[in-house]
DNA sequence: TTAATAATTAACCTAAGGTTCAAATTTTTA
DNA sequence: TAAAAATTTGAACCTTAGGTTAATTATTAA
């Protein structure tokens, strides 16, 4: 690959990465191609020399976000883990990724209906991937008599919904800290589980 | 009060209402005054004969909608049941509420930068009166020895959370019905109190 | 019935954001 | 170092949204 491909997607991600957070500064369509353009030092119109359009780069976003968040997951699950393990490790990642990256967790968990219709498709798509990794995990463990016989499915959103809320109400300077809420977390959800 | 009073009040109810629902199909940037009024076949125009602006209609959207919730709350919790029963039945209300009038619920639970300083210190503080109806249900139980001692905050949040996801998933005519979700939800998270 | 009040609207204004493009600038390559 | 390619930009265009106004219609009350 060229020099100037290397740095032309390069770009392309630091651009990506600005519109994320203007994103979840202003949300969908509060957030401006200029102010995106700004927070790189550049003027709106080279945004297009990358993007198609607005809906192409918010598009985009998600794409690389959803792709990263499952990719760091499959790497822990491929660990020699048993299934407790596993899932205390997973909530905590899932916490971690929730509080220090908000930007990027946002864009996973906060559905819009900006896309195209096959954008659209992959971006469910995607987020169905990331929770079918919680899904299984649970699956394994009630096939190892680890947990209980119950609804997976149900389980699985219970969990998620506990987890993706804690950024509405963490702060980095409150009473408790991640540590904290990460064990809590931990041991009330598997609480569920068992 | 005088009759075209009420109907003004009326008139007031119904364009919150519009409001609210396009602003959940639309976002707050994407909900225009246009299509607000369109819902109840008028101009946007009239809009402003009954708010000062856009600002105003929304602010006045979460007030209404929060302070209902809030009521309703208030009002089961007033009756002479046990902690248990009272945890019980606030589930399947939030349940009930999250899935039937998804809109709404939404105007509580999407924490918006849209307002001015008090009007969304006005916002902040009613989403902490709700909130802590729950809080201060799970510290009587603690205090009962009903539930098991806790940091009630904690649990609060992991409630509101688990429960605040449903509607991102539920689906009508899905595989489980809102009775087996409410069933579910209040097995599963009665035992994280015990 | 009529004067006062309430409610509605069409037309207009301004501002802002998305998009395009030719020209300028920078970087790469030969 | 000069031509070619890649990148950036300013300026303009276009559309749309929020907001205002002045005039009109509907309703109420005397």
């Amino acid at each position: 690959m060229k020099l100037s491909e290397k740095r032309s997607i390069e770009k392309k991600k630091q651009i990506i990465l600005s519109a994320v957070k203007i994103v979840n500064r202003r949300g969908y369509e509060g957030a401006t191609m200029e102010e995106i353009a700004a927070e790189l030092l550049m003027t709106k119109a080279s945004l297009y020399y990358y993007f198609r359009n607005k809906e192409d780069l918010l598009y985009q976003c998600h794409s690389l976000v959803l792709n990263q968040a499952i990719a760091d997951i499959e790497e822990l699950l491929a660990q020699p883990l048993s299934v407790e393990e596993k899932f205390f490790q997973m909530v905590a990642l899932h916490i971690d990724y929730a509080i220090e990256e908000k930007e990027t967790f946002n864009m996973i968990f906060e559905p819009k209906n900006i896309f195209s219709q096959e954008q659209l498709a992959e971006v469910i798509e995607l987020r169905k991937r990331y929770s079918s990794l919680f899904n299984n995990l649970i699956l394994k463990g009630i096939e190892e008599k680890k947990f209980r016989q119950a609804d997976s499915y149900l389980l699985t959103m219970l969990i998620l919904g506990a987890l993706n809320w804690i950024q509405q109400w963490y702060q980095p300077n409150g009473r408790l800290s991640k540590e904290e809420i990460i064990s809590h977390y931990q041991k009330d959800l598997l609480k569920i589980l068992k």
